[in-house]
DNA sequence: CATCTGACGACCG
DNA sequence: GCGGTCGCCAGAT
């Protein structure tokens, strides 16, 4: 699977933003969800400037592992985003690809589940 | 080919 | 708000 416009998407994140995985994964329906995108990331190549660290996940919480997670937050930071309790004000710094006119509250409102059915044991 | 694991997400208690 | 469970998929072993 190529992963390329999981990268070209990430690439184009602006400084001082971040996307969810979810987002993407939903932008670029792919069908492994945001775990193939997480994946993805996990697999990114380092020297092509992929803005990585600006991929947190639903909520905006961090869910970068420790060896890398003090640098994400060293580089949002960095970057002008407040981090509180390891999770990101998402509303305040997601990022779209194509911010037609409505504020960033309605970014995260792309859609709702209202057929979703119980799971239910087996 | 069978099984496990994982930079996820949504739902339930 | 949190922890546990399930679903879903792509590697790794």
């Amino acid at each position: 699977m190529s992963w390329e416009p999981i990268y070209r998407l990430v690439k184009r994140v602006p400084r001082g933003r971040v996307i969810t995985y979810g987002a993407i994964a939903r932008m670029l329906k792919l069908r492994g969800g945001a775990r193939s995108v997480g994946y993805a990331m996990a697999a990114s190549p380092s020297g092509r400037g992929i803005p990585w660290h600006r991929v947190v996940g639903a909520n905006g919480r961090l869910l970068i592992p420790e060896p890398h997670a003090s640098l994400q937050r060293r580089l949002l930071d960095s970057e002008g985003i407040t981090i509180r309790e390891g999770r990101i004000d998402l509303p305040r710094h997601s990022w779209l690809p194509r911010p037609e006119k409505k504020s960033a509250t309605a970014a995260k409102s792309a859609r709702k589940r209202p057929t979703r059915k119980s799971r239910g044991h087996v």
